[in-house]
DNA sequence: TATTTACGGATATTGTATATCTGTATATAA
DNA sequence: TTATATACAGATATACAATATCCGTAAATA
């Protein structure tokens, strides 16, 4: 029900990026010091950023990511999907179907009840995620950051 | 990101023993045979939710499983975290404090940004399971099961 | 009294998340 | 032109959690 770490370093990542003057970028090896975690393994997680395209990645002596798109139009939902796929929370393995009462198979054409109930709640999760964009977290954050630390450079 | 199976089985066995007559019960055996999954496993889910006071367990000959409470008092929401815990999908490690810049401890006493939307989110999903009891879950599983099925015993 | 059951704890097994390592291609700065 | 810094891809190792089994005990009933 967990997920992976990689998402919380994705938007803190993502929401950094999005802070940048224009035309700039950041390697992978200052994400990672920033925020303490492992360079190699952060480095899994933008590149399923780059391939989903919300970032870009360039090669080279002062490469490094920046977005690939205006932070508006990243959603939580699409960093989440990004690095998670679209799997839902409920993986339903069709346990009804090994009951041995003998009930058709037409019965089972539609989904499970249990499923079809534990999707819509997923459902509801990620419209949640949906309507949340970078940007909206960026304004957020810089709402609540003292003055002096924006400033410094 | 995803769900532990056992609440497939728990769901799917709080189902049939909310369909059972008034004051039977049904063995673990029973049920791990019914559902093609494996007895000692399915018990300890079964044993979670009888600690969290959801099914009522009987030991001894003709003992076994019954509910605790009328079906439409329990919800989905109950069964998952007996089984789960009510861990959030987002576990927030706090990197965001690992940054070199100086900031001041005072700027992390409201929870990190990102993990408020994430807890939002996670509410959301909440509140669709919360509102779903085993008794809809029933009634709507018996609207589709054809008759000569149910009047089977 | 024998049997069936839930129950609790310990242990094994498997799978996945996490992390690292190696090599390659590429762009930039010097 | 050359050295360096970077993303990128794939293989491999490690750690941990989910899955599953096993065993001994207590209790209820047929």
């Amino acid at each position: 029900m967990i997920l992976r770490n990689q998402i919380e370093w994705a938007l803190h990542c993502v929401s950094l990026l999005a802070a940048l003057p224009e035309g700039k970028r950041l390697a992978t090896k200052d994400l990672a010091q920033f925020h303490g975690v492992p360079k190699e393994y952060l480095l899994k997680a933008l590149q399923q950023l780059s391939n989903a395209g919300l970032v870009d990645g360039s090669i080279g002596k002062s490469g490094g990511y920046k977005l690939a798109k205006p932070a508006e139009k990243i959603t939580f939902l699409d960093v989440i999907t990004a690095i998670e796929g679209n799997k839902s929370t409920f993986n339903c393995t069709e346990i009804r179907q090994n009951s041995p009462c003998k009930i058709p198979k037409s019965a089972f054409k539609k989904p499970c009840q249990v499923a079809r109930v534990m999707y819509r709640a997923d459902e509801a999760w990620r419209n949640v995620l949906r309507e949340i964009t970078i940007l909206d977290l960026v304004k957020q954050v810089e709402s609540e950051v003292p003055e002096e630390i924006l400033s410094e450079n």
